[in-house]
This record gives C-alpha cells, structure tokens and sequence, in this order.
RNA sequence: GGCCCCGUAGUUCAAGGGAUAGAACAAAAGUUUCCUAAACUUUAGAUCCAGGUUCGAGUCCUGGCGGGGCUACCA
C-alpha cells in the first residue's frame, strides 16, 4: 500500500499537505499545504526531507523548536512511512524507512522509462543555430547549437512534440561581400580544387574583401573622412552595393553565384552539424521569408495597426508597450531584419501549426523578440503568444568580446578537433583501452573529446554570459563530462561480470551511499521537468554530475559483486544499473555519448 | 541620455526567501594485495559597497560602484 506514495508521488508535496493535516489536528488551525516550506535535508544534517517551522509559529502559538516537535511527533505517528525525525531550531527533519526507499527503487525497475513524462500534446518549434552564410560557426554558434539541441531533447522529455528548425540568414550585404572579393581575387578556386572546407573557403574571402576595402579606404581616409565614410567610398564596396541591388532584382548571373557560394556553406555547415550531433526537421531561409513579411507588413496596413511616413516608410508604434516605434519597411519598399522574422513566423506557423515557438538566441536580441512579439500580438496573430525568446548570454574570451571582424574568434571546426585530440592523448596516457581496434578509439575520442566540450558549455545556465579560456582549454578532469561518462564505464565493467541480478525486496537495510543514490534517482522526473520548465540544460548537467558523484562515493565505499550476502550483491548490481541507465538517459538530453570503457 | 542583464573562494561555475553559502580547477596532505585512481578522503579559501523589507537576504526593494548588451531605413 505504500506504493501510492512512491514513483508517481511529489513527495515535498505530499509532506506539506501531511504537514498541513497535521497542524489542524494539533493546533486546530487551517493553513494551506502551499504555505509550507520543505526543502532536501542540507548534507550536513541527518534526514531526509526537511520541514521549516518559523512561519507556522505564528499560528502553533509556540517557539519554532517545539513547533516542529509537535509535528515530528505527530508525523512519526500518524505516517507510516516516517522512521524518525530529529528537530534543530526550526527545522524538522524527516527520515523515511529503509523499506519505503526501496520500494521507490523496486518501481523504478519496473520502469524502465522512469524520468520521461507522458505525452502532453504541446507542440513546440524550436529555432536554433541560425547562422549567416558568410563565415564559418564559431564557438557562440556552438553554445547555440548545443543549447538548442540539449533544450529540444528535454522539451521532448517532457512529453512535448518538438520540431526543431533552423533558419539562414542567407543574402544581404555580407554575403554580397564574399562574393565580390572571390570574382577579383578567387582565380575560379572552389573548395574541391583547394581542399578547404566550404563555410572555411568562403569565410576566406570574407577577410579578403576586408582587407581590399582597407586597402582602398586609405586614400579617403587621407582625406580625413571618418572609417565608416570611407569604406563606402571604396571601389569594391561599390561593387558589393550593386551586386546586392542586383540579386534583390533576381539577377540571373548573380543569383547563379550566391547559390554556388551558398551551396559551399552550406556543405561545410553540414559537416559541423554532422560532428556535433546536431540537426534539424526543416531548414528556413531569409531569402525566401523576407518577401511573405511583406505581406504581412501589408496586412497590418490594412488593419491599421502599422502606418506609414510620408517617405513612405513602414511603422509600428509600440510606444503604448514601453518600446519604441520601430520599421517594418524602408522607404524604397525593401524590408529589414524584423520583416523578415514576421515572414518566417507566420511561415512556420502554416507548416508546423504548433503552439509554441522558441527562439534560441543570444542575449543581444532580447528587444528584437519583445518587438517581434508584440508586433505580431497587435497583428492578431495567434501564435504571437506563444512565441519564446531563449535569451543566451555571449561567450567571452578573457580579452573581451569575439569579434569576428579583427579575427578574435575560436572557430567551431578547429575546437572540436583539439578536444578530441586532447582526449585522445589523456586516454592513450592512462593505458586502458588495448583491447580496442583503432575505429573503436576513434568513436571512443570523439565521444569523449566532444563530452568534455558540451558538459563545458551546458553546466553554465544559458542566461549567463561564459568565460571561454583557450590558453586553459576544457578540463577531463573533475566537474565534467568525461567525469560522468567514466562514471558510466565503471558501472558497465560491473554489468559484463554479472548482469543477472534480480532484486525485489524491501526489508534490507541501506548503506548511507545507498540510500542517497535511491533519493537523487527519485528525483529525476521532477528536476527533467524543471528543466523543460527553465529551458535549462545546466539543471540536468548538475542533476547528473551529482549522481555520478554519489555513484563513485557508494563505489569506493562499498563493495558490489563481493557483496556479504546474495540480497545485498543484486541490490547494488541493480542499483549500478539503474545509474548507469539514468546517466546515460541525462547525458542524452545533453546530447552526450557515453562509452562502455575508457 | 533611456532601457535590459550581470557582480559569489586565486580561477571557472552552483545555491526554488531558509540551517554552518556548495562543487570543480589550481594549492597542501593521504588512499591501489579488492569491481577502471579520468576516482575517493582530508585541509585552507568567497557573497562589490551602503541602506531597507523579513522571524530569516547571495537571493526581494532603493541608491552607489564596476562589467556587458540594446537603443540603425545593419542583421
């Protein structure tokens, strides 16, 4: 009968409506279950769950101290799943049997999904990675790659359908740029004639076109016009501009080209993806979505919503929302970035019809997605409300700010790569895997590599900025990814001596590595939906290295197949599997492989 | 100027208004006849400043100081 109160149960919950019970029947006085604070017991304390008595005082008319007397005594009493409690200050804490523990452990056997929620009938697109096809992905694309990927698998956790898709910012004056800059300079090379990746061999020329204009701007600034002025003096800026007024006419022999130089990109782009475990339901291009917000823009004419200057420049005012006015089409008629996302909202909503729309995006945006939003509310929109910004703070180096421009940038290809041979160079160092064939390393560095480098990024909550130190690189040792996934290994090298175990019983007793490894475990479906709650992988990476560390505590502290008895052996073999079952399904919401040795 | 975000050990990160602010790295010391020492166990070390709200503040409010972002007919 105690099963009710198990799997299925919150158990804070649960214990502040006891709780609640119990001052009525004491103090013959109402107070509401949500009133009633419970926490885990800090480690320093002895229990299990702890009650906090200062507010109640008020009402039990007593110190907090026998407050929480009163109530431990009642619990003990009158809950039969309470072994004992002990009171300090106004902190009641609560120990539970032994027997109940392991009846939460025995129902978590026989699920083996334990920490997936049902399905809920949420739909939910998620946009990510979003980059321009100019350059190459650099390590802020790579926290948005990740995030995006790890926040779509929790989502997914949940219960929720999740598309994931991504979006091209694919023409503008930058990628006009390139274009030029490979016409003058580029002597017909493409990235099979030169072996360089695509996205890298377009980049190039990016640069190029920089230092062409430099070159150019040298005589204007002699003249003592301001940087800016002068760069759009220059010959091949020019060249750019037109170029630019000629693809937005559809010309053939320029379109011809972008697609060329955008077909390169995109290859490479693939590449990285591929590397990084990353992909996407359904790819979105702002060439295509800046013509349908247009339309849109048209609409809300229509409507009276937007209106329009004498120049004839489009408008929304969201003054009355504490914004700005802010345009939705210049005077000639040609949109911005704004009109474009408008485009692909609505876009998206035909194709998907779902109900929410997540942005990962970065932080610098965060006024762009409350216009985006409210533009698309005062449209009438019903989807607008739906729509999320997933706001992430920047990567930092320890100068400062990337900045792509004065190549300040830690490219995403070149950072994969060091990591899994750095790896690879610790692995072979510690001598343990002879037994494997060279394809096996290989998967296993760039598990590993690649497990070092996400943990690295998803431990630290998306909001907040992050420090990057490329001098330091990414640690395999201590609070990281290769910490769990060795976690992991360990537990598999028990699983191949004897995996057999069978474990149903409730009446032994537990070690306190034991039993701390049952109650994070019972934890895990409710912190999955913290996560999706928070859109926040850093709850999962510290959720899974704290059940890696209690893991290797039991692990030291306890043996496993010398176990004293047959009941004691196949509790713990069971419980190992278990933890190596849920490491692994945490990793994967992280988008992190695990290796059966290392 | 206006708006938004952020200041925690030497460093990188944690802490749903609750106990003595947790980890990891770096530093110091220990643990391999026994399931993988990428591990485990110790030691030392921090809330930017000043007020306020509260039984209780790293957390909430006000004002400083410091850092970052946004505020384009750029994306």
């Amino acid at each position: 009968m105690w099963l009710i109160y198990t799997l299925m149960t919150n158990l804070e919950k649960e214990l502040s409506i006891k709780a609640a019970e119990a001052i009525k029947e004491v103090y013959k006085t109402d107070v509401s279950s949500e009133s009633i604070a419970v926490n885990l017991t800090k480690k320093d304390f002895e229990g299990d769950y702890t009650l906090v008595t200062f507010p109640l005082a008020r009402t039990s008319k007593k110190s907090p101290e026998e407050t929480a007397n009163d109530l431990g005594s009642f619990l003990e009493e009158h809950w039969e799943i309470v072994d004992q409690f002990n009171t300090v200050k106004g902190f009641l804490n609560l120990n539970f049997k032994d027997s109940f523990w392991l009846n939460v452990f025995n129902e978590m056997q026989s699920d083996p999904d334990y920490g997936k929620h049902p399905p809920t009938g949420n739909k939910v697109v998620l946009e990510y990675i979003g980059p321009n096809t100019n350059k190459p992905l650099h390590l802020g694309h790579i926290r948005n790659m990740l995030l995006g990927f790890s926040i779509g698998e929790i989502l997914e956790a949940r219960g929720h359908e999740v598309v994931k898709v991504n979006i091209y910012n694919d023409r503008g004056i930058a990628i006009c740029k390139s274009m030029v800059a490979w016409l003058r300079n580029g002597e017909g090379k493409t990235p099979e004639s030169t072996g360089i990746k695509g996205d890298h061999f377009v980049g190039q020329f990016y640069v190029e076109y920089a230092k062409i204009e430099d070159e150019e701007s040298k005589s204007f600034l002699d003249k003592g016009m301001e940087k800016e002025e002068a760069a759009k003096e220059t010959s091949v800026y020019k060249e750019a501009q037109e170029m630019l007024i000629k693809w937005e006419a559809g010309d053939k022999e320029v379109r011809a080209l972008w697609k060329k130089m955008n077909g390169w990109v995109y290859e490479g782009f693939n590449e990285t993806y591929k590397k990084l475990g990353v992909g996407y339901k359904k790819a979105y291009h702002e060439s295509d979505t800046y013509i349908l917000g247009k339309n849109l823009v048209e609409e809300g004419l229509e409507k009276g919503c937007f209106y329009k200057k004498e120049d004839g420049s489009v408008w929304v005012d969201l003054t009355d929302e504490g914004l700005d006015e802010k345009i939705l089409l210049r005077s000639d008629g040609t949109s911005v970035y704004l009109t474009q996302d408008l485009g692909t909202a609505q876009e998206r909503f035909k194709d998907f019809k779902m109900n929410d729309s997540l942005y990962v995006v970065g932080n610098e945006q965060d006024y762009h997605f409350q216009v985006l939003k409210l533009t698309l509310q005062k449209l009438g929109k019903e989807y607008a409300d739906g729509i999320r910004h997933i706001s992430y703070g920047m990567v930092d180096l320890p100068e400062g700010k990337m900045k792509s421009r004065e190549g300040k940038t830690i490219d995403a290809d070149d950072l994969v790569e060091e990591m899994v041979s750095k790896s690879e160079e610790h692995t072979i160092e510690l001598g343990k895997i002879e037994d494997l064939d060279e394809s096996e390393r290989g998967d296993l560095f760039r598990i590993l590599g690649l497990g070092a480098l996400k943990y690295f990024i998803l431990k630290v909550q998306a909001k907040k900025r992050m420090l990057f130190n490329p001098e330091q690189s990414i640690e395999l040792q201590g609070d990281t990814g290769p910490f769990v996934q060795y976690t992991y290994a360990r537990i598999q090298a028990i699983l191949r001596r004897d995996a057999g175990a069978v474990f149903n019983k409730d009446n032994i007793n537990l070690n306190p590595s034991e039993k701390e490894l049952i109650k994070i475990l019972y934890r895990l479906a409710e912190v999955v939906d913290e996560a999706a709650r928070n859109y926040d992988p850093s709850v999962i990476a510290s959720y899974t290295i704290d059940l890696a560390k209690l893991y290797n505590r039991f692990y030291a502290e306890v043996p496993v197949l010398k176990a004293e008895s047959d009941d004691e052996k196949n509790f713990r073999i069971s419980l190992s599997k278990i933890v190596g079952e849920k490491i692994r399904f945490c990793m994967a919401l992280l988008g992190i492989e695990v290796p059966d040795q290392m």
